[in-house]
DNA sequence: AGCTACATTGCAATATACGCAACGCAAGGA
DNA sequence: TCCTTGCGTTGCGTATATTGCAATGTAGCT
C-alpha cells in the first residue's frame, strides 16, 4: 500500500527488538544497503532510531516521547502511579487507569499482579476501551455533563457483546443514573463474559471527572461480590489521586446516598 | 531524504498531539487527500494510528507497545516503579532508573518532583546516558566483569565535558575501582558542570548488576554533600528493588568498607 | 601494508507513490 | 422528496521520488 513506509515500520519493529547493523537491516528487509541506509537516516532524523558508537542502530527516544505526548497529561500518570501500585498490592487484582482522550477512553496505566503465574489481562496501555461496556467507561460517562455524554455517544453503534451488555441508549442511561448516584460503577461481564470490574472516578482541580481507576479480575479468580469488598480501598485510591490533582472534596456536591 | 517516510512521521506527530480527520491531515501535509489516506492506512495497519467511530484518526497503541518492548524488561520497571516514587517523596530530588541495554545505558524511568515550580531536568526516558560521565553509568560499569567493561568501553571516544570528567581510560578505571569498593557512585558535574548525582546499583536474581537508581539535583538546589546525606535512602531503595528481582544479599560478597 | 567488511555517495532507470477526477455516501436544507 | 454539500474512497496515467548498482571512503584485522 505504501511500500517505503511499510519498510520503515518493519525496520522500527526490528530495531525495537534488538540492535541492528545497516547490512543486517538490508538483508532482513530484502533491499539494497543504500535503501536501508536512507530509511534509517530518515528515522534517525526523527529520533525514532539512534546510531550507537558501535555503528548499530537502536531504538530512539523519539518514539517514547511521542507515546508520552499522546498519553497526554503525564501529570495524571505521575500523580497516580504510586497509588495504583499500592492498590494492586492491597487487593492482589489488576489495576487500570483510564482517561478520557478526545472522543474515547484509553488506558494510560496498568499494574498487573507481579506473580509469575498470575493471569495477564489482554488490556494494553494506549488501547481504547469500550465506552459503554466497561466499568471505567460507564463511571466517566456517568459524571459528564449531558452535552458531553451525548457527544461521546453520538458516534457509538451499540453492540450486545454479552447477555449483560447495556446495548441501547435507554438502558445505558438508566445504568448511568445509578452509577452517578452511588459514585462507582461495575462491569458484570458486559464486554467479556468472564471479566469483572469495579471502577471509581478521578476528578481534577475543577471537580471535573477526567479519568477512572478500576480493579479487574476474571471470574475464576474473584467474583464480582469479592471485588466489591475492595470498594473502600478503590474509593480511597481514587480520592487520593483526585487530591493530588488539586481536587478539594468540599468544593463539589457530595454523591447522594442511595 | 525519504519523502513519504518523512510525511508519515509528520502525520504520526500530528496525530499524537490531537485527533485528525483525513482532510485536515492532507491540508497540513500539503498533499492530496488520496495521498494522506494511503499513508494513514499504512500506519493504521501497523496500529500506529487508529480510526475512531467518528472518522478521525487518533494515536494507536502500536507505538506504545513498541516503546514498552524496547524498554525491555517491563518487569524491572513494574517492580521498581513504586520504590522510585517513594524515594522521590523522601528526598524531594529527581529519581532516575537506568538500565544496561545492549552497549548502552538508557533511562527507563524518571520521577520528577511533582511541584510545579520544580526544575525539570532535560533527561528523558529512552535516552542514552554517557557511560563514563554519569553516576549511573559508572556504578553499572564498576560492577561488570572486566570483559564486559572492556566491551562497553571499546567503542567509546572519551570527551572532557567538564573539568571533573574522567576523560581517559586510566583515570576512569581508578574511579571505577573506588566505586566498586564502596558500592555507589557520584557524578560531580562530570557531564554538565552544575548537575550532581549519586547512584546505586540494582542486581537481578543472579547477583548481576543490570541497572541503577540515581538521585539528581542541580547544584543551586542541593550540593553533592547534601545529596550524599540521602545515600542511606538511595541504598535502601536499590536494595529493595534488587530483592523484588529475586536478589538475595547473602549470595554475593559484601562490598568492602573503604 | 594489504585485506576484508562495512558504511556512504552519485547517478541513471523505473518502480512507486502521487495528484487528478470520478464515484459513493451520509447529513442537512429547501 | 430531492438537491446540495462535504466528506472519504477508488482507478488510473504520469512524473517524481526511491531504488539498485557501482565506485568510493573508512576502519578493523591478519
Amino acid at each position: 500500500m505504501a511500500q517505503s513506509i511499510q519498510r520503515a515500520i518493519n525496520l522500527i519493529r526490528l530495531v525495537a527488538e534488538h540492535p541492528l547493523t545497516l547490512s543486517e537491516a538490508a538483508d532482513v528487509l530484502g533491499v539494497h544497503k543504500s535503501t536501508a541506509l536512507r530509511i534509517l537516516q530518515t528515522l534517525e532524523a526523527a529520533r525514532f532510531v539512534r546510531k550507537t558508537g558501535a555503528g548499530t542502530y537502536v531504538f530512539g527516544s523519539g518514539l517514547i516521547e511521542l507515546s508520552e505526548l499522546a498519553l497526554g497529561s503525564m501529570d495524571l500518570r505521575q500523580f497516580a502511579s504510586a497509588h495504583l501500585r499500592v492498590l494492586q498490592r492491597q487487593t492482589g487484582h489488576t489495576v487500570h487507569l483510564a482517561q478520557l482522550a478526545g472522543d474515547e477512553i484509553v488506558y494510560v496505566d496498568k499494574v498487573d499482579s507481579p506473580a509469575f503465574d498470575a493471569v495477564k489481562l489482554p488490556s494494553r496501555i494506549g488501547r481504547a476501551v469500550s465506552i459503554y461496556a466497561s466499568a471505567v467507561g460507564k463511571v466517566i460517562l456517568a459524571h459528564l455533563s449531558q452535552e458531553e455524554r451525548d457527544r461521546l455517544l453520538s458516534h457509538v453503534t451499540f453492540e450486545r457483546y454479552t447477555s449483560t451488555t447495556f446495548a441501547d441508549r435507554e438502558s445505558l442511561d438508566a445504568e448511568l443514573t445509578r452509577v452517578a448516584e452511588r459514585g462507582w460503577a461495575i462491569d458484570d461481564g458486559e464486554h467479556d463474559a468472564y471479566v469483572m470490574c469495579v471502577a471509581a472516578p478521578i476528578r481534577d482541580s475543577r471537580g471535573q471527572v477526567i479519568a477512572a481507576v478500576s480493579l479487574t479480575a476474571i471470574e475464576v479468580i474473584a467474583s464480582l461480590d469479592q471485588l466489591k469488598e475492595k470498594l473502600p480501598l478503590l474509593l480511597e485510591t481514587s480520592a487520593l489521586i483526585s487530591q493530588e490533582l488539586g481536587f478539594t472534596p468540599e468544593s463539589s456536591p457530595a454523591p447522594s446516598a442511595s
